[in-house]
DNA sequence: ATAATTGTTCCGTCTCATGGAACGGTGAAC
DNA sequence: GTTCACCGTTCCATGAGACGGAACAATTAT
């Protein structure tokens, strides 16, 4: 519970490495404006990170290593329903032509574990790794409607109901609301929530022990995620993928 | 030039990453046992990880967490040449039926910043983002037969020639006659020197000032890869096809 | 040529990372 | 049910080592 004691020397490491992604790039300088420490303090944490390739330097220029790949591509692939996401994904993007995404919970944020252009795919900005709220999310509100009631209110007390768009739900209790219709309906929504323009629909994924694995999103620009298509058939369509997924999970 | 001095906490925080990378999950107990030392530091060390997203915990079992994946996929992004490497790889793969991979040089080191399994395509424990010995590989020996001889040189000289398989050319003579090969011919092959059983064809690819951006790889199991398609036709393709890459980069 | 930046190294100071011991909780053994 | 063993976590005193500032080197701008 007590908010155990860390490491100074490791949470500036980690603030550099922020600040590098951040700039995609950083010399020394900017560095040491950014993070309140003296230049050779930047320079003695860069020199031990770029001494285990975490860094490369670039004249004076310091970025993220190829080590951080390595290290990512780990991450997913220690996710044993990886590959079958993969295939998920990629079907789907295909039938559909639309950006389609898979969504997992961690720590009470989303992160896409795989995506996909599809031929018609809309930009969005979403990439692999990157952390969202759940609640701005299709994906993400498909997952809270079915975790246990009490682990999605300590989500929400946790990290909020910040505004992404005009149109991301920031009342709690009309988030509630919202998660009972997904519930009910059995698949989510969302009208801009994240980034404005776009339409999204999720469905909820299970693990084979009947807990949640994740979200299957698929965006499209609103033009053309309206009518019967976007409020019937693709819901279907999801359902009966998600279905099938699970299906496949469940005699590995 | 002198090695600079490092940080000897960030050390023992990066060796920790290094062992739940390789354990895939590892309590406190675990970790102090393999890094020298005691569970009381390794314990703030993970904490502060965690504090931080970069490590999920799961009961007693820490785990390195999608922060990672955000910052792999920052690091693949950042490369301006990923999104049509993306879409080369995948072609060839499509038409090939094979493993397809694309590897770029870091630190003398090579890493894949994308790959793709065709139809066909066999196992291969090639890990997006894992770092390998150049001379290993196909595409890495590629790679080394059209560096400057001196950075060639130099790789050798500071990674020196592991082996890892009885395949893998251990020699530098026979290294460096066989590079001298891959230049005139134009392109390069595998025979299980990196894994017994699979054998590779791989071509460079430059970049827009002449340098060399990566080595674009095909793998397959020996029995497949053997005569006139293999010997022949193959790398005919992988050419035409590294050839197009170059042309489409040249007017960006 | 000179001045103004940059990255890097050096050094003395005092912070803070460290190991060891104590605590609390959980599960196996008997 | 009690004991024992082993886990993660917290506490504390101590000395290693992270730190800032100044000096130096190497570029680039003026």
């Amino acid at each position: 519970m007590a908010e155990s004691d860390t490491i100074k020397s490791d949470e500036t490491l980690l603030e550099i490495i922020e600040v590098l992604y951040d700039r995609g790039g950083a010399t020394v300088t900017d560095v040491a404006d950014v993070v309140d420490v003296s230049k050779s303090t930047v320079h003695r944490h860069l020199a031990t990170l770029q001494k285990h390739d975490y860094v490369a330097k670039e004249g004076h220029e310091y970025a993220l290593g190829f080590r951080f790949l390595d290290l990512g591509g780990h991450v997913r692939h220690r996710n044993p329903i990886h590959k079958q996401v993969k295939s998920l994904v990629r079907n789907i993007a295909e039938e559909t032509g639309e950006f389609v995404g898979f969504l997992v919970e961690e720590h009470g944020l989303g992160t896409y574990i795989y995506s996909e252009w599809g031929s018609e795919g809309v930009g969005n900005d979403v990439r692999i790794g990157r952390r969202i709220h759940l609640h701005q999310s299709a994906a993400g509100k498909a997952i809270l409607a079915n975790l246990p009631e009490e682990r999605t209110a300590a989500i929400i007390d946790e990290h909020g109901l910040p505004e992404r768009t005009p149109k991301t739900i920031t009342d709690r209790e009309e988030l509630e609301r919202n998660l009972e219709t997904i519930r009910e309906r059995g698949y989510a929504y969302a009208h801009g929530e994240h980034t404005e323009g776009l339409w999204a629909v999720a469905v909820p994924v299970h693990d084979v022990n009947g807990g949640i694995a994740g979200g299957l999103l698929v965006v499209g620009p609103t033009y053309r995620m309206r009518g019967e298509q976007f409020e019937d058939e693709l819901p279907e369509y999801l359902l009966g993928a998600a279905k099938e997924f699970e299906l496949n999970m469940s005699h590995l």
